[in-house]
DNA sequence: CTGAAAGCGCTTACAG
DNA sequence: CTGAAAGCGCTTACAG
């Protein structure tokens, strides 16, 4: 049975093409009862118009292409890009757009594919995540004119619109809580410092720190893998002053520095508190649960495809602060055991 | 700077479109010098051909698509999908093929998704996850002519080529071992019983179980979450004859389990045992690091990835055996302490 | 409010 | 080996 097209859908209602067209797009220039005649009759058929077609006829793909990095082994193991495209989806569906999902080895790549992507027609706009001071994927897009929106803080998004948490105040809420606790050498065990928001961290975890008077308060760089997590827990428990809490930037290297502690002898949370920055399901499971800087990711997903769709549209879109992540405190955090 | 044509191309190198085709598409019909001077040009000016112009001539729209049911909260949490997603796209890039990935949130919509993709001509083929016996999925895309390979053994696929991994073998190797460790009353945590390779599973560990004489040998359902593993492992472990090895379908089950045996007091590995099928970081990252049955889960997907190109192409397709899952013993499984 | 027609950028027989 | 032309299924001005 072969698909059926706008030209059947006009010879069965006894309109022209153009006319389905309209009614199909809910355009004006068809009378309501014509609409509804053309209306029934694409339903009955359950018409679907060729994707390929209007867009080469000037309408939208209805893609939106999103490229994700692929380190070493961290990707499938962090439950935040999943949730990021489960939001993403959300919004998307809501609208008829699919999402056109591609893995990259590194930023060259990805940069062809932004225009690749363009140069085919495959996409309407793209999503950025992980951005850099300086990223160079937001010059390209700024120059491709391909609508995008960065998922990551303003100053390093250019004139992209974005999609941002306040993790400065994140911080701060997690050091002061470990400050109330009695922690007075707290360390950190960072993400890829290169990326905008790890620097965001970094910088307020050294300025809340100094302004409560925390002594050393050190970042060890890591790159969310748990190897690297464990290797940087390592360094930092086999100091002289050995931190008594430290602040992970996501939950796998958490995971990995409550094995350590465990591997050294060093007690969670009698000896040691631990905070997770994002939650997920596995924090909840450990011995003893993790406390984790929770958010909605999903949120931003949808908060961000939303930004995408105004921006294809040509709506006027700006950038958009979402909710921060907020601690949620439990057994891996303590009063330090005199 | 408006994005270039194959009449910019045929222009600049002095020939017809129809002969930029043929060089861009690798066909006879023109000759070495010329092919050759079609493709300098192209390069020089970046060119890619419009996907939807392609598609729309009747080539490939060179874009397969993948369907994502999203239980309550376990996609996120398993690094299955993401290997498999990877390895999918190492072998669809290759061949400039793109993936389309949809969330959806039953059957129903997976459908719906399957015809609309067809009508609009939006993907070439798909790849189908998580198959039960009788798939209306499998029917249903029989009935559209969809090119679709199905990731899953060949008893629930239909005529549909599949790419699947011989999960009695495995089952039997685990529970060999565990047998060989001195364990007579060994269960398991299941996943979702409806899949067709859970009631494979299901199938070959009651028959090892038999077949060793070891006694009850019993299997509880479950849905992969932590929260429905840690419910299945406490009620095992309230049984009378609780059992001394169990094992569960997946990773996050698993660590679920080995929490709940830390909050009864039970130890792991002297008075428990735990394998986790499909082996993830975090596996080796718990305390005891999580026997697991391990397999390349991204060859899996570089295979499908790698049938369905050929379906698509129309060429012959036959069912594939991937290497199956084996056991990497660690510190969760050991003899039992007398 | 409606119809007839041009055009989007390709691919592919079909003549030469 | 090459060129001119039809056609894929839409959208969108443009006349009526």
């Amino acid at each position: 049975m072969k698909r059926p097209t706008i030209a059947d859908i006009a010879r069965e209602a006894g309109v022209s093409k153009g006319a389905v067209s309209y009614a199909l797009n809910g355009r004006p220039g068809v009378s309501p009862a014509t609409r509804e005649r053309i209306l029934a009759v694409a339903g009955r058929l359950n018409f679907h118009a060729d994707s390929n077609a209007r867009a080469l006829a000037g309408a939208q793909a209805r893609v939106v292409g999103l490229t994700l990095q692929r380190p070493p082994s961290t990707l499938g193991v962090e439950p935040f890009f999943m949730e990021l495209i489960s939001g993403l989806e959300l919004e998307l569906s809501r609208h008829s757009y699919a999402l056109l999902l591609q893995m990259v080895a590194g930023r060259d790549e990805e940069l062809a594919f932004y225009e690749r992507w363009h140069s085919e027609a495959r996409v309407d706009g793209v999503l950025v995540c992980d951005v850099r001071t300086g990223d160079p994927r937001v010059a390209a897009l700024e120059a491709l004119g391909l609508p995008a929106i960065v998922i990551g803080p303003p100053d390093a998004s250019g004139s992209l619109p974005c999609v941002w948490s306040d993790d400065a105040q994140s911080m701060e809420e997690a050091v002061q809580y470990l400050a109330a606790l009695g922690h007075r050498r707290v360390a950190r065990v960072g993400g890829i410092a290169e990326f905008a928001h790890t620097a965001i961290r970094t910088a307020a975890f050294t300025g809340v720190c100094d302004r409560l008077g925390l002594a050393d308060a050190v970042t060890v760089a890591a790159d969310y893998s748990g190897e690297s997590g464990a290797r940087a827990t390592r360094r930092l428990l086999s100091r002289d002053d050995r931190p008594t809490a430290i602040i992970y930037d996501n939950d796998i290297m958490a995971v990995a520095g409550l094995s350590v502690a465990h591997e050294l002898g060093v007690a969670v949370p009698g000896q040691l508190s631990i905070v997770a920055w994002d939650d997920s399901p596995v924090c909840r499971l450990l011995h003893p649960p993790l406390t984790a800087l929770t958010r909605d990711i999903g949120a931003y997903g949808v908060r961000a495809a939303h930004l995408l769709l105004a921006a294809i549209a040509g709506d006027p879109v700006a950038s958009t602060r979402g909710e921060p992540a907020h601690l949620s405190p439990r057994g891996s955090t303590a009063r330090l055991i005199p």
